[in-house]
DNA sequence: CTCGATGCAAATGCTTTGCAGAAAA
DNA sequence: TTTTCTGCAAAGCATTTGCATCGAG
């Protein structure tokens, strides 16, 4: 996963996400054309925007945030095609749709093999990724056990980070 | 919890919820009741019918679907009241609100002392519950390392079910 | 009597869609 | 030239709210 403090047996973790890398990038924008050429679709101005701002972002980001980066770069480009752009994304495979409650959908790059669940701060709405294996194993094992085959699953913490507790105190 | 095949280490679950117990649905009237007198709210038909719906009542239900049965003993109850009385319950702490991604709240009584959280078909919608020490341990363990305080969580897993499987091979 | 609760309809907030004109292929 | 895409505004949906009226305390 793209994160800070990795290493050890610990779960790694992004306190603050990076950028990718430019080859990263790159990658991520070849599958979306291979996606969009198979189904007919076609690479636009607005579509080149938006997904390169996508991919350039980090964290967990609304439609509206997107809409206000995708802005500097192209003021006359619409919500509607913002909201299409990460449907497509989306069903490419390259895109999460996150909810935390708030009620607005939250977007974030699908990088392949990687997979992470998230602690969420309800006073000052910091997101923390973090990946336990441990965890991941006992899903797929309680599934098991009741007949499931596990397809996906949501796994949210909520709680006050350290900062918003030491304010607080 | 209440539930099916309880006992032993493995994970109490409910594959099919049940009715609570005469003395249960007493005890959450009186709980409200108490929540109401503390808070200066009043205690009126549309709400008794409504909460006494709700607690006898199994499993994951909708506004809607509690409307539904609500009408079936005042046709006249509308649906703000039924929206404003689950959200006294729900800040009364005796309803957990959920949300498994098909856009509609659904509530479901929320016993004392006892949590759970869920694993859902995404072929046929059967919801089941589920609970995990390990996990929970595991959760706070993780939360703690990353100087968060918890307070609750999401943990849903998606897949299909054993019967749905079958039917599909 | 008073003030909270109800029911209706209107408003809200996010997301989706219809359509005419624009632009890829 | 054909077909998809865009931008706008309108429509959808679940949920919330304003308000006149009702009714619990």
């Amino acid at each position: 996963m793209r994160s800070g403090t990795t290493g050890g047996t610990m779960d790694p973790v992004s306190e603050q996400d990076e950028a990718l890398s430019e080859a990263t990038i790159t990658s991520l924008g070849e599958k979306l054309d291979a996606y969009m050429e198979r189904h007919g679709l076609r690479s636009t101005s607005q579509r080149r925007v938006v997904t390169d701002v996508f991919f350039r972002s980090s964290g967990h980001l609304s439609i509206e945030e997107l809409l206000v980066l995708v802005r500097e770069r192209d003021p006359k480009i619409g919500y509607a095609t913002v909201y299409r752009t990460l449907k497509l994304l989306k069903e490419s495979g390259l895109a999460y749709e996150r909810h935390f409650g708030d009620g607005v959908s939250r977007y974030e790059i699908a990088v392949e093999d990687e997979h992470h669940d998230h602690l969420i701060c309800m006073e000052c709405g910091t997101i923390v990724e973090f990946e336990n294996d441990e965890i991941e194993r006992l899903q797929e094992e309680l599934a098991a056990r009741h007949g499931f085959k596990l397809k996906r699953h949501v796994h949210e913490l909520y709680g006050i980070c350290a900062a918003c507790r030491k304010r607080a105190s």
